[in-house]
DNA sequence: TAGGCCATCTGGTCCT
DNA sequence: AGGACCAGATGGCCTA
């Protein structure tokens, strides 16, 4: 159960998910955006492949629709969850666009320097004074963005 | 146009 | 058995 993310937006976009499945009946991608990698190039050979998919021997399988609207929930969530860490990451300007990566790597670097910040007691290049005030020990800090930020 | 980033689909694996 | 999680494949969009 996602804890981070407004439990009535997810639930809209659950419901909205499986409704836009349930209209695009007997088509093997339900995609928004058409794109499907492992999809087939024609629609006889979509529905072969759904039936493919959907029977393996004798062992009867989910429908497809039903895990990808799931696993579309899924990234939903997991991208709210992005957000969120991003909202926490101050950025010049403000509205910067983060690539994934982006927030993950910044995130963590804010984490330190805010770590920095309070085992330093100053606002003021905290992860530089760290350094020093650590010196001997093995931990290394490489330039830190939010420091330099803050003159 | 190449490369980065992303959404989606899919099958496999693990968990409840 | 069904759902959650994950990684690989694929194709679209955007930018330098």
């Amino acid at each position: 159960m996602p804890m981070a993310v407004s439990s009535s937006s997810a639930a809209n976009y659950l419901m909205a998910v499986l409704a836009q499945d349930s209209n695009s009946s007997g088509s093997a991608s339900g995609s928004a955006s058409g794109c499907s990698g492992a999809a087939a190039d024609s629609e006889d050979s979509q529905i072969g492949q759904e039936l493919r998919v959907n029977q393996v021997g004798s062992r009867r399988r989910p429908p497809r629709q039903k895990i990808n609207a799931r696993e579309r929930y899924r990234t939903f969530n997991v991208n709210s969850a992005y957000e969120a860490l991003r909202n926490l990451i101050p950025t010049e300007p403000i509205n910067r666009k983060l690539s994934k990566i982006e927030i993950i790597r910044l995130a963590s670097s804010y984490i330190t320097h805010l770590s920095s910040t309070l085992e330093t007691g100053t606002e003021c290049q905290p992860c530089l004074l760290h350094k020093y005030e650590n010196e001997g020990l093995v931990r290394r800090i490489s330039i830190c963005t939010f420091c330099l930020k803050t003159k």
